[in-house]
DNA sequence: CACAATTATGAAATAAAATTTCATTTTTCC
DNA sequence: GGAAAAATGAAATTTTATTTCATAATTGTG
């Protein structure tokens, strides 16, 4: 785990003194990687024995090597930790943080991604006789935002946002058919019911969920998609866009699977638009 | 630059126990950021003060300074960079790119943003009368998903994704109304006209599209949001992840700009939600 | 090819930095 | 309120890095 994340989890476990350090390293990362143990000491206002325990405690084994590690975490440039939203941010500091968290968010969404399930999304997604995409509140733009990349590859597939048509179509499904639930909760009762319906006809149940939730449990194929939880109020849901980032991933496994003379197709429905724009003089 | 490349690139003008140095850095580079530089010399078969020389050759300033360049470079194999799928692409390879171009694009877009103008924005909506969302395609989901979250705000708010009812909607305008008009290309001429029709009756048109286009010149505000252009087939698009996370933004400074009396109400239409979920065990 | 000039190198000395030890202070818990 | 435990820092020690300087290798010149 990044060493700057780390440190702000375990804050609260940290004595009077370490919180110190703690506070000088989070505030200026990049001026710690330069500065000897005796500096940071000062800095501090403690003890150069006070620091060298503080780096023990994050499991390193000494000043020089959690400064390895900070200079690690701080590679990329900034950062992409989650920082909360505070009263007194300016413009420039939310936005800021909320592209950052959305970065971290992104991250984190990949990691619990496994390719194996992936690919056997992608078969059964060629396969499908008919494609069928539902969410609800947030989830429900993912699903529209779904269906419009996958109508583009001109297969069956349709996306419901309100509960009975889930239902209706839910009922209606069969052997052959794809439905994709999508919620981040897992836990929205209606859609859990409609999962479970799909796959009592038949129908293979991909969920784009976090997993060990009641919907992930009705589901055949699991993408789980983790960000870390929106507690804070100010905070917004980033979940949507890592689930869209997942659709992006989907839709390009599918294309890639089709083979060349389907993105001929592809190209033709992207040319098609040309006329409703004005054309760019460049 | 990275440390790693500066060392092949500069291989040839070292001398020879330069290069023995050179060499051991490059066949194991993570053995060599948790040595002293008595063991590096060691390995190199060179003494203490050629490792010194070495490292000041590069630009460090000194042995402990090297390290900590070497450990950056090392610290992330991929950087987020823009890397294009290619047909060949395994899963694995595919979704990592993705969520990579994903990521450098939300970077790329913040760069592309003013706080002065986003301050602005906040200002008008937090006055505003009526506020409209409108958006054709891929961007008729981000005008969704920003309804859904003005709509918690308490606020009149509308949203509009076909080109009759924008247009009417858009006649209808008034002074203090507040249209939001979202294109990635900023060329769709239906809604460039609608932002146009929007002005005409003193309604503040707020552009969140790509600057110097059409679109932008027609409005009071231009959010611009810059990604890298989508020529690839592959490549899905990446700008509605940045419009949303720009929505998440506005929406954020217009929680912070109302104040805590208006944060209760929120928490309540999150708690208003609670019994359409299973109960969480944890 | 000799031989000065330049450059590269390493042994030893020095300096700097980090760590350990241990006494003192602070906190916690009965 | 006071004993036990934990936290802290001063000083000593150890480890690590750097500088100095003498020597070796290389280069260029006549």
């Amino acid at each position: 785990m990044n060493i700057l994340e780390k440190i702000t989890n375990e804050l609260d476990t940290f004595s009077k003194s370490e919180r110190k350090v703690a506070e000088v390293i989070l505030s200026s990362p990049n001026t710690v990687i330069h500065s000897s143990i005796a500096a940071l000491a000062k800095q501090a206002n403690i003890s150069e024995p006070t620091v060298n325990r503080f780096c023990r405690r994050l499991d390193t084994k000494g000043y020089p090597d959690f400064k390895l590690h900070l200079a690690q975490s701080l590679a990329n440039g900034t950062p992409y930790v989650n920082r909360h939203v505070d009263e007194n941010d300016t413009a420039e500091e939310y936005t800021s943080k909320i592209f950052e968290s959305t970065m971290a968010n992104l991250e984190l969404a990949r990691k619990s991604l496994y390719a194996s399930l992936i690919n056997r999304s992608v078969d059964v997604l060629t396969q499908a006789k008919k494609i069928s995409f539902f969410g609800l509140g947030a989830s429900a733009i993912v699903a529209r935002d779904a269906q419009n990349k996958f109508f583009r590859f001109n297969v069956p597939v349709i996306c419901f946002d309100d509960i009975l048509m889930q239902r209706m179509s839910a009922i209606n499904s069969r052997q052959g058919d794809v439905v994709i639930v999508i919620s981040h909760t897992g836990r929205t009762k209606s859609l859990v019911e409609v999962a479970s319906l799909a796959k009592e006809n038949d129908a293979t149940v991909i969920g784009i969920t976090t997993k060990d939730t009641p919907l992930a449990k009705e589901c055949s194929i699991v993408l789980s998609v983790d960000v870390s939880e929106d507690t804070d109020l100010y905070m917004p849901m980033s979940s949507r866009i890592a689930q869209l980032a997942l659709i992006d991933v989907l839709a390009t496994g599918f294309t890639l699977r089709r083979g060349s003379k389907f993105r001929d197709n592809l190209k033709k429905v992207k040319d098609s638009l040309r006329s409703s724009r004005f054309e760019r003089k460049d």
